[in-house]
DNA sequence: ATTTCTGGTTACCTTTTGGTTACTGGTATT
DNA sequence: AATACCAGTAACCAAAAGGTAACCAGAAAT
């Protein structure tokens, strides 16, 4: 048993990753940031089957965990901007193997159910 | 935006990853099943807090996307022996590798949270 | 005067996930 | 006769995650 995995949730460090980045649209949405500046309505342009509120709160938590800056323009009609941080940036290459991983070992069982 | 990563969670590759290994256990299970094989009372007794019913649902589910293999003997009282198939273990490094980007990055952040 | 633009918020509802407790069966031991 | 052993199941609950639809502000364009 490696030290680093604990047998209890609340002290494992990949459960811990996995609360920042395991949300349904979190890996989509730090992808489609990847290196740009980018807007709130953009970003939901380029995802739309996401909505409004899970948008706003996924941003949110990834702001809070210092995955993604977030400058807010004060103007009317409003300005958002969201780019990576540099913790950020460095999942980019996580979230790759993770679907290279998938690719290669899962894609016929699963796809079958995902329809 | 790079092509492995479809905006629509249906159609992610790390999404259908995430299905796998993102549950609640599914990283300590499988990494303490690591290179062994165990049996099903064993690993309750690494991992005293999960429940029965979830641990029997988690290794049902990874048995299904041949994760694991169950080997169960017809015998009374029952005894049934978990280890890991080589896509199983493929995963292994890639867990630790999430261990070793939550540790740098969010340890700090995340931990208050956690308690 | 009304609509459009933007980045949200709010209230409400449904689905998914995880948890609790009690129960099973056939043999061996007490 | 009762109990422990093991690997689960079944019924039921609670919490979390995600989704829907309506609404907001205040300036600019029609």
């Amino acid at each position: 048993m490696n030290s680093k995995f604990i047998n209890n949730p609340l002290n494992c460090p990949v459960t811990r990753t996995m609360s920042i980045i395991g949300g349904k649209w979190k890996p989509i949405i730090l992808n489609c940031i990847g290196d740009r500046t980018i807007r709130f309505g953009k970003l939901k342009q380029i995802i739309p089957s996401i909505s409004n509120k899970v948008l706003t709160g996924e941003l949110k938590e990834l702001e809070q965990y210092g995955l993604v800056y977030r400058i807010e323009f004060i103007e009317m009609p409003p300005r958002v901007e969201y780019s990576l941080t540099n913790a950020g940036k460095s999942l980019l290459p996580l979230l790759h193997e993770l679907a290279d991983w998938g690719n290669t070992h899962i894609a016929k069982k699963i796809i079958e159910e995902f329809g």
